[in-house]
DNA sequence: AGTGTAATGTTATAATATTACATTTTGAAT
DNA sequence: ATTCAAAATGTAATATTATAACATTACACT
């Protein structure tokens, strides 16, 4: 069995725990602060946490708000790349899955002779509910 | 006219000058650093200067490294949207255009009920160079 | 000249992230 | 069980990136 939960420790298991629990992506100092009762004390222990959780695919970062989210995809294969709709209202981020981006990114760089590896994708705009509400303003 | 160079205020001219001047993307400190000889002596002066220079499309920034990089291309749209080729061995950075990204990224989007309103997209590998030094290591 | 708006200058500080180094835990090999 | 190396941890200090707050200046338009 390879990075399942169980194997995490107990730093990791309780900055992933945070993120699990939340609705929202959070910022490496909020969830310092909202751990701190639980022995975290340094930013450093949940910077490290977030390194593994990230480098195992548990929890992606989002580049352009600095934040972080844990993912709810089984075994999800963003371990590297990761691609998300952002909504400017609310806040609300929702992961693009099992969509064929990769291969979509590789012909785009082929083009530019260029070798792809790995991806960050940023979709602004308005979520779901934004938009119907939106309607009537 | 609208935001061509012409109408740039001094600071931002300085500014845009360090960046295009660039053969890299630059930092705002490095860019800081570079032109405190020309009387600009605080980070808010780049920081500000940066904020117009990226509202008006004359530079973008890289998200994923907190870079600043001056668009080449006359009258980019990317006002707001942008889309990156990032090398991971030299850091060379190539901005992707005239491409129908934005079309595709509608379509992703419009499959979870989203609105697309902008992007950014950062993708990571080997560019030209970099990728037929490789076949020899 | 007076007014409004944008840009500027300056200081301080907030927010995000890493370095350095000593210590402890873990777990596999003997 | 003991040893050993790798990984994880703890702690303090510091580096890096970005913004707040507020006073001042420049300039276009009446």
């Amino acid at each position: 069995m390879a990075s399942t939960s169980e194997n995490l420790t107990k730093n990791q298991k309780t900055v992933l725990g945070v993120l699990e629990n939340s609705s929202e992506p959070m910022k490496a100092y909020t969830i310092l602060y909202d751990i701190q009762k639980k022995g975290i004390k340094s930013p450093l222990q949940v910077y490290r946490a977030l390194d593994k959780l990230i480098e195992i695919g548990k929890v992606h970062k989002i580049e352009s708000r600095n934040s972080y989210v844990a993912c709810k995809h089984e075994g999800c294969n963003a371990k590297t790349s990761t691609s998300f709709l952002i909504c400017e209202k609310c806040d609300n981020v929702t992961e693009l899955i099992g969509n064929n981006l990769f291969s979509y990114f590789s012909k785009q760089a082929d083009k530019n002779n260029f070798k792809y590896n790995k991806h960050c994708l940023e979709i602004f705009g308005l979520c779901e509910n934004c938009k119907l509400k939106n309607q009537f303003i």
